[in-house]
RNA sequence: GCACUUGUAGCUCAAUUGGAUAGAGCACCUGACUACGGAUCAGGAGGUUAGGGGUUCGACUCCCUUCAAGUGCACCA
């Protein structure tokens, strides 16, 4: 719509003397109510014309419609010039644009983006939580890949550390050798429940302590079992085999179980990092902000910065033993994959409890004078909660990933099993369809908020299927691909004398398609699109009860329908697959 | 206490980044072609955009303030 915004700078320039720049005129869809597709905002204008809104929108209406072809009509309410579009218009975007096989193909724009999700502990499976993080991970690289970026997905496992010896200790104590071959259990869920073995053992031995006369406090430091946990991490720091070797097994267990719910859900990942090799590295650049005068050494020997100027505190950035914090290892981390990748974005997607670290991390790293570090952001999302609450492992209210996914499914299966209109698939198929549908549910039920809001999810209440769902999406393909199946088009550029409201509107949402990516691409926001494919499915379902495809009043109508539909089934499988969103061919 | 985030229909979410009478879905009510797939479509009802002030042609959107919820404020990660 370029064309109009340049006309309406022109017209501007001819009825009022005045030159504008482009970005001063405002352009938005016509609302469903008024006649038109777009509209201009009039009322900035008025200033220059010194006339009435209405007027100066009927003036730059005549000078559009006189200046271009395009333009068949206008009406003016108010400050509101909505504008007609002529049919030739939209058919030539029909056939010269949107079926081109270059639609909604960005070029690559030559820049790196890096994208870190995932990140999970190994200590415990993956809850809800988790999924909403891979989702998100896994979707914004989509869009930034179709964006043209080049994409490199990474997870920075944390893979040490007091959790883990936690599980480590409760297993050596209190498994019995159990393995996942021999209780038939996924490696995941058992090295967390001796976890929570290791909570439910150590709250023991806090409370005998305090019937014995120590205070909670002191209960909590001198129990038996977190002395032994934290005589683990030091040996296990000092490189002992014994503990080595029952890290390195019980990782692999949940490493199994990760890769099999990673596949479940879709997620992949270009480059690991684990923190058992990165816990170390930040060390240099504390060196390098001593140096430069960034940071400073208190009396104890500790190293910090003083970021109050910024509106901020003194942050702590290296122990006077000589031990690095987290933001050490983080500065470190950042160091370490910009050296590897040299990427010009990097996108920490992590919720936001950590809102705090990073904008901490970030001004540590510009102060340090890295210059990519304008180019780091954290994707902060909000927290799912239940009904009763928040997730807490300890109570047993977490919803588990892999739990949620199969019940997904035997709800994918309830429902298409009552439809019967699969009978003739295999059980195969049918296990594959069942997946599908039952992931499209969840995942469009995750995607399509706002990632900064936080997220409300009753386990109780399945996913819906019916009206703004992933289901509804899926089903609107697998219909069209059903008519599709039953005609052959022959016509590429058939064109209709007549075009009527429902099918010309169904191109203008279709013609959105490549800034929709652009601007999910820029917002760092899967909603978006989300959002958008809706429309296109409820555009394209609006049409096809309006008017007839294969019972056409003639031929060169049915095949511009045909057109219209193999169309808008390519854009929805497109815009589903941003989000990381299979469609099925029927359901 | 301080900082950050959020607050929109009974519920779950939108609102082209300052534009029109704030839109969808679910739930509720009323209808639809003996079918190209009814997991659909058309319609009804449902709102003081948490409250109050301000900025301007115009505010859900920006500023101030009050309230509510969440998160953070470790020499844990």
């Amino acid at each position: 719509m370029d064309f109009i915004i340049d006309a309406t700078v022109k017209a501007v320039k001819h009825l009022y003397q005045t030159t504008i720049t482009p970005a001063e005129v405002s352009l938005q869809e016509t609302r469903k109510e008024f006649e038109g597709q777009v509209t201009i905002v009039t009322f900035p204008f008025t200033k220059f014309s010194r006339k009435s809104p209405e007027q100066t929108g009927t003036e730059i209406g005549e000078y559009l419609k006189n200046e271009l072809t395009e333009v068949s009509g206008f009406n003016v309410i108010k400050g509101f010039l909505n504008i007609s579009i002529s049919n030739a218009y939209w058919l030539e975007q029909l056939y010269k644009v949107i079926t081109a096989a270059d639609f909604a193909v960005f070029k690559p724009n030559g820049k790196k983006v890096m994208v870190e999700y995932s990140s999970p502990n190994t200590n415990k499976p993956l809850h809800l939580g988790h999924v909403r993080n891979n989702l998100l991970g896994y979707s914004v690289a989509q869009i930034l890949s179709a964006a043209g970026y080049e994409v490199i997905k990474t997870n920075l496992v944390n893979d040490r550390g007091i959790h883990i010896c936690k599980s480590m200790l409760a297993w050596q104590k209190f498994g019995n050798g159990e393995t996942p071959e021999s209780t038939g259990e996924k490696g995941d869920h058992l090295v967390g429940k001796y976890y929570v073995v290791f909570d439910k053992e150590y709250k023991k031995q806090i409370e005998e302590l305090k019937a014995a006369g120590q205070t909670e406090e002191e209960a909590k430091k001198n129990a038996p079992l977190i002395k032994e946990a934290q005589e683990m991490l030091l040996q296990w720091e000092a490189g002992n085999d014994a503990v080595i070797d029952l890290w390195q097994t019980m990782n692999g267990w949940v490493y199994e179980g990760f890769a099999k719910t990673y596949e479940k859900m879709g997620v992949a990942f270009d480059k690991y990092y684990y923190e058992s090799n990165t816990y170390l590295l930040g060390k240099d650049i504390v060196d390098e902000g001593l140096a430069g005068g960034v940071f400073f050494k208190k009396a104890d020997g500790s190293v910090w910065i003083d970021l109050t100027a910024d509106g901020l505190d003194e942050k702590l950035v290296l122990r006077a033993d000589g031990t690095s914090v987290y933001i050490t290892q983080d500065m470190g981390t950042a160091q370490l994959k910009y050296d590897e990748f040299k990427m010009d974005e990097s996108i920490y997607v992590v919720g936001n409890e950590q809102d705090y670290h990073f904008k901490v991390l970030f001004l540590i790293l510009q102060k340090l004078g890295k210059t990519w570090a304008r180019g780091l952001f954290h994707l902060s999302y909000g927290m799912v909660d239940l009904p009763s609450g928040k997730m807490k492992s300890r109570e047993g209210t977490v919803v588990d990933a892999d739990d949620l996914i199969a019940e997904m499914e035997s709800t994918a299966r309830k429902v298409t099993e009552e439809l019967g209109k699969i009978n003739d698939f295999s059980e195969e198929e049918k296990v594959k369809l069942y997946h599908t549908i039952g992931m499209g549910a969840l995942k469009y039920f995750l995607l399509k908020v706002d990632p900064k809001k936080r997220l409300l999810f009753d386990p109780n209440e399945s996913v819906d299927f019916q009206g703004h769902t992933g289901p509804f999406i899926q089903y609107t393909h697998a219909r069209i691909k059903s008519v599709l199946s039953r005609a052959t088009i022959t016509n590429l550029n058939a064109e209709p004398r007549e075009l009527a409201a429902g099918e010309r509107d169904l191109i203008v949402v279709l013609t959105q398609f490549p800034e929709v990516i652009n601007q999910a691409a820029i917002a760092f926001n899967p909603g978006a699109v989300a959002n958008y494919i809706y429309e296109v499915a409820k555009a394209y379902n609006k049409f096809y009860h309006e008017h007839s495809i294969l019972q056409a009043e003639d031929e060169l109508i049915k095949q511009f329908r045909l057109q219209l539909s193999a169309a808008s089934a390519r854009v929805i499988s497109k815009g589903m697959n941003l989000l990381g969103i299979e469609v099925p061919e029927r359901m």
